[in-house]
DNA sequence: GACGCTATGTGCGTTGCCGCGCATACAGGT
DNA sequence: ACCTGTATGCGCGGCAACGCACATAGCGTC
């Protein structure tokens, strides 16, 4: 593992569990490996598992045509994917793709939809982390709205950064174009004007981030009030 | 009343229960009327009451700055305002602002929660609501990034036909501003091209839908992807 | 060491919306 | 009849992002 990444052995919702409660989750979950690109779900399908990640990550996309689609949550070691199967419906409209390889526990949607329903502590800690979904779902909406690409991206870095749980990781500008809902141009304009100021440093793929300070001041504030709603919501 | 206009007697969340949970919700309600731009709800504020439009509808509204504001969802009596008390949590980063006003059926904080809590048959419709909802933040998300103002002013005006039961509603040019996120110019133009198209017509305030077909073709694919979810979970 | 794939960078004309300022027009009150 | 406030319309220069096409640059492969 590189020295700069210190990987979380639980899911933080999982591990805010009482002690019996989050024995009983685990004994329902089993270990796996999510690789890159990987679809843990397409809309139209059936959900068959919830997903609760360790030291891996997930992005909630919006698909809108052929050409374009937006992201609009990541899910890390702070969430989890699934959420509509608590709700009771059975889909999403919301593609969810793997962006940071690596372990993560997952529940068959049955077994998830039974221990949401025997566990109170469960279902109230989903049921926060659905407030700050919403929450979320629409500070990116504002933000989509009203912020220039670069201060998007950086917050799009620190988020990532915040679940790769280390300053470097693996991501093309045409990746990121597909996440920002841009063209790639814009991606290489705005990526380039932060390595210019030091902030980050990125070649083929490799991104590191240099200077966390100046990335959230590069950022627009929908960073700090996505914390701030999670704190909120489960702090 | 105007004759273009029929008032639904009901909520459909409520109406769509079994009759021994629907009469106890009901006796936990007190009628209401919502007065035009009302602030059923500011970030920040403890949440006093869940509301169940009739005949009304409530603009749900994600401040970005002093000037700028951005409208996420609109609820009428397809839905209920509220949905943060079921989920446990105490507050919610969206301002809640009467948009059409008329009567409602209002239960405070503490009833409601206690309904969710013993009906079943409550709580697994607010839960497919809150499954709309989500659909529908994220579908605005991505309407507000990719749309152009005339697309999404034809979605607007069809969303809000349908919560006010009438072709014509009252609505200025500024206002609409505010709840697409664009200048009032921007609203003055695309306005201008609907109603020079036939499709819409409107003076200093009073707004006509004239034809609901085109309004459609005009509008982005975003109004009945709206549609469906609804359908989907709550149909 | 040539080839090909992927990733990144650049140029150019266009567009949708911005900010700002101002002009018109209708409505209601006195 | 006048005045005032609100609603709507228009012009101008500017900017961020667009679409498209092409140029470079690293890296693996045979």
């Amino acid at each position: 593992m590189p020295s700069n990444q210190r990987a979380p052995a639980f899911n933080r919702l999982l591990k805010s569990l009482p002690e019996r409660d989050m024995r009983h989750a685990l004994e329902g979950c089993e270990s796996v490996d999510l690789a890159f690109a990987d679809v843990l779900y397409a809309p139209g399908t059936a959900m068959a598992h919830a997903y609760f990640p360790t030291n891996s990550f997930i992005s909630l996309i919006m698909p809108v045509d052929a050409a374009s689609s937006l992201e609009v949550g990541l899910i890390g070691d702070e969430g989890m994917f699934g959420i509509s199967l608590a709700l009771g419906v059975d889909g999403s409209p919301l593609r969810a793709v793997v962006q940071g390889a690596g372990p993560a526990l997952r529940m068959e949607a049955a077994v998830f939809v039974r221990e949401v329903a025997r566990s109170d502590a469960l279902h109230r800690t989903v049921d926060r982390y659905i407030a700050f979904q919403l929450a979320q779902l629409a500070q990116t909406a504002a933000c989509t709205r009203f912020h220039v690409v670069e201060a998007r991206l950086a917050r799009w870095l620190l988020m990532t950064q915040d679940r790769a749980h280390a300053s470097t990781f693996r991501v093309t500008q045409e990746f990121l174009a597909l996440m920002l809902g841009v063209r790639r141009v814009g991606v290489t304009k705005a990526a380039g004007s932060l390595q210019r100021a030091g902030l980050i440093r990125y070649s083929r793929g490799d991104m590191t981030v240099l200077e966390r300070r100046g990335l959230k001041a590069a950022s627009c504030g929908c960073y700090k009030s996505d914390r701030d709603s999670y704190q909120r919501f489960l702090g």
